[in-house]
DNA sequence: GTCCCTTCATGCCGTATCGGCATGACCGGA
DNA sequence: TCCGGTCATGCCGATACGGCATGAAGGGAC
């Protein structure tokens, strides 16, 4: 029942073997310590210590407090720098969700950006569909989600987004297809038109299939849209044979498989990516989160998209971006 | 800084998720327990709950002080108990020292007992001599001694006494010596005239030199002393050669070498072993040991003597008092 | 939408606890 | 014997604490 001030005072005392240096070194008056201690071993029922009015002594249950007692002190101590620690956002655990598409790089950087500034928030990621994420955070059981195309008047009130990238669009195409054909480094949508596009169906993600869609109207182009699954890289397979194109961002050039070439639409089309969070009640954890994710689109310029403007060529690393210090950290293959 | 008082409250209404039942468990008012948790967040500098007005819910930091909380309260309550174990003797340790003749059968009897009855309390026995003991008890070095023939007139004065058992004395004699022979069963002392009597040097015990002798004296015997050594087992020697014998407690018939007879004084003659304490500051595991002695002492009828009086015989277990009960938790080898 | 009930927060007050100051009691050493 | 150092005690003001009365807010029933 006893509270720890006093054990401070006891262990203060114990520790000087004299009331007056203890009351000095915990900036109290002696006669107040003297108290306090006498009050301790009145509410233990036990002597602690034996006075004269020239030595102090602990008893032998007084011995046993001073071997004992700091321990407790520090694990109180440590105790309240835990919760400190978990309040401000040091530590913590955040759940994060996305889909196939931020996978491939929005996702792995700000993971990495996490495990470097915020080594103690633990951060459980995990692949979603685009209905779930948003469902999940509005229900509060998804922390934080990265999508595309998201349009706030069709989410629930209380879910926010927060932009944290605009993306270069690019067409996925066999590089044996005529429009790959003589190197060309990009593609204009209006060649599109009447081919073979591959996306997710309309229902999985509405804004976003309608911003490619767009795309291609902004062109003129009108491609006959084939639908495909969630899992990317199978879906893949019409695009190798020739068959089919698809559409995707710059972060899709990674990963891709050999003999596939991502060719930036030109002129530039972009698609943003928003993080999804509840409106309010942010864990630190969560806000920590989200200020590594500021930091990390600003580091890579994914709000300007001026790196991904200057996408021009095919075959050509330092044109794509494609240096080391971007690629480095991201185990992908990629044809060029 | 904080204290366990509001730890405990928060602990309460986080688990309650509802400060009204926390309140009624906690016997204090609903306001007076929202107040001090509230004033435990503004200490810590942190949000442990977010309340709504029909909802109670811990933040991250709050679970996690809900998590690692109660076993901080468990520690502390764990060193309260601790405390009072040791204060009131159920947990400490004593240092007993304790010479040669009693370490046959005095010594690890008391040992036994305060397994049995004090199984948290060390007791550290070492065979001493006299002096020491009586000097390290007066000096505070040594908690209990256990002496013979301790006269407290020759004690300082702030040591002090307490008789644990009167012991009846008896020769340590050859079975082939003439005074063993045809089966006698005791010895009268005045037979010890003009014998060779095996004894340690007065200035190792002055008062049990002086007793040993005024037994010999009051039969109106004066045998002939020869000094020993402190190795009780290795001094008889010189009595198993028949050449000397000596006279011992009749705790030490315990472990007599093979061919050695322990025959008691008739008339009955005793001699007393005490106790030595300093006499006040007894620590708790003192008292408990002083407590357990008492007990023994009266259990065993060291002090009636009765069970020692009616010793007669040589060779008869019964009559020697060596039925199982006394002598089964006591390894000692001995001639009947 | 309105009312009511539940729940938490706030204001105010009496009491207990705490710490400071002045002083007393005790002991060892010069 | 006196003096210095040490701990204990008495008294007082400040602070902390808990209780009571009451207010504010939100959910549920109708």
């Amino acid at each position: 029942m006893s509270e720890l001030r006093r054990l401070r005072y006891f262990l203060a005392v114990a520790e000087e073997r004299n009331f007056t240096r203890a009351a000095e070194r915990l900036h109290i008056a002696q006669p107040a310590l003297s108290r306090q201690v006498r009050e301790l071993e009145r509410e233990l029922g036990v002597e602690l210590l034996v006075r004269t009015t020239h030595k102090v002594e602990p008893t032998e249950a007084g011995r046993m407090l001073l071997e004992r007692g700091p321990a407790l002190l520090d694990a109180a101590d440590s105790l309240w720098r835990g919760v400190r620690a978990f309040a401000d956002g040091r530590m913590g655990s955040v759940s994060l969700g996305y889909g196939m598409s931020a996978g491939y790089e929005t996702a792995p950087q700000l993971l990495l950006a996490m495990g470097a500034e915020a080594p103690g928030i633990e951060v459980s990621a995990r692949v979603m569909a685009f209905a779930d994420i948003v469902d999940s955070v509005a229900a509060g059981t998804l922390d934080v989600g990265l999508v595309r195309s998201a349009l706030p008047e069709a989410l629930p009130d209380d879910v926010e987004l927060t932009l944290l990238r605009r993306e270069r669009q690019g067409v996925v195409i066999s590089s044996e297809h005529p429009l790959a054909a003589n190197g060309a480094d990009s593609i204009d949508p209006a060649a599109l038109d009447g081919l073979k596009l591959l996306l997710h169906p309309r229902t999985h993600n509405p804004g976003h299939y309608d911003e490619i869609m767009e795309i291609c109207a902004r062109a003129g182009a009108r491609p006959e849209v084939l639908y495909r699954g969630l899992d990317f890289d199978a879906s893949y397979t019409p695009v190798a044979s020739g068959a089919a194109v698809t559409m995707v961002g710059y972060s899709g050039r990674i990963g891709l498989p050999s003999g596939l070439l991502w060719l930036p639409v030109t002129p530039a089309a972009f698609i943003e990516v928003h993080l999804v969070t509840r409106r309010e009640n942010h864990s630190p954890a969560v806000k920590r989160l989200l200020r590594v994710a500021e930091e990390t689109s600003r580091q890579h310029n994914w709000l300007t998209g001026a790196l991904e403007e200057s996408v021009t060529g095919v075959g050509n690393r330092r044109a794509l971006g494609l240096d080391g210090a971007d690629i480095g950290a991201i185990d992908g293959a990629y044809e060029v």
